[in-house]
DNA sequence: ATATTAAGTCCGCAACTGTTGACTTTTTTC
DNA sequence: GAAAAAAGTCAACAGTTGCGGACTTAATAT
């Protein structure tokens, strides 16, 4: 047995994985490549090596990050409930379904070179596979109201880094979150459903 | 009176137009000071003279954005149609009051020579300015859970181009917005309000 | 009309970016 | 063990970027 100092497909993830934690803590633009390198331990090369260029680097990484991050299984009607503890729960940590994709996004979504590739990302990786849950007419339109909660939440909470949503006692948060998701999902888009019987 | 071709106020009012633009349109590292000299007709070195720095520029336009964009005599009451409003229109235009502010905090919320600057602006200047036209307890907390559902559209809507939410008929859209900040603005943070008699 | 000051332009520096090619070192293969 | 291929390093290129000093042009004041 070889001692292998040296391993492509190690190296390949290692650089992979540290473009992943760098993309989702700031912009594609913010983030060099030779932090990414660094990090992983080996030289800015070797990115042009495996990915070719940054920006399939940064195709890869979104494509790897929490590539199932919704259960095939959730119900309609547990969606809200589902989406809310997401939309609170830190993204720190190994969790395997959580909205880091949601941050990378994000963050990247007004560089020129990651625009396209970063909408597209959305709507088919993310707002569609919500939208095929929803019964009812208005799918598409309600699940992209419900992400703007969540889009919302995330900004507020990790980017601006607004006290009130990370201090405010969390079941009381969440609680609040999954009355309005309930009410973007599953209520008829126009509607008198009437949630709010007032003037 | 003599022709003026050098007008310091007029040029300096140009460049700032400009990069207002810019920054509507792009993040802070994507604007570049030689693309906002083109546009004010004027030269680079210019903007070193009139703001110093391109930070400096940065907050300028900042603060210089929708400075009155609250109407002071809104009540609570009519604060969701009000903000409903707000967050469906074009934000092209004349329009005073709009919510372009929270377009150029959220494209440069990323940026590390702006974050700070930017997250200070939003508390200070959009979201404590509304938290105080609520009653009751947890204002703040109320005002930030609404602002989610803002930032999330203006995400969806300007920077992600999500169809559904700009095809779908606008009525519909505001009215459904109007009553979900209905119930993150008026609601009581925790609370049976039972908005939705539902499981 | 001339001198003085403000307004604007031109040029270049220094730092950083992504990317590429030549080179060295390790691993594998025969 | 030697040869071939893969894995990794180093250095440099070409393009930007923000920024500052030297210079020129226009407006003002006397």
């Amino acid at each position: 047995m070889t001692k292998r100092q040296k391993n492509a497909a190690a190296t390949r993830e290692a650089l992979l994985e540290a473009a992943r934690r760098r993309f989702l803590e700031e912009s594609y633009d913010n983030v060099g490549l030779r932090d990414v390198a660094k990090d992983a331990g080996v030289d800015v090369a070797l990115v042009g090596r495996y990915f070719g260029s940054k920006e399939e680097l940064f195709r890869e990484v979104l494509r790897g990050t929490c590539p199932h991050w919704l259960d095939a299984d959730v119900t309609a009607e547990a969606l809200p409930a589902f989406l809310a503890r997401l939309a609170i729960e830190a993204g720190e940590g190994d969790t395997q379904e959580s909205l880091d994709r949601l941050l990378i996004i994000l963050r990247s979504a007004s560089s020129p070179a990651t625009s396209e590739l970063v909408r597209t990302a959305f709507v088919e990786d993310v707002l569609e596979p919500v939208a095929r849950l929803l019964p009812g007419e208005d799918a598409q339109s309600r699940a992209a109201v419900a992400f703007t909660i969540l889009m919302g939440t995330k900004v507020l909470r990790t980017i601006l880094g607004v006290q009130p949503l990370l201090q405010c006692q969390a079941c009381a948060l969440e609680a609040k979150l999954e009355l309005l998701l309930t009410e973007a999902l599953l209520k008829p888009l126009s509607g008198d459903s009437g949630a709010t019987g007032e003037s």
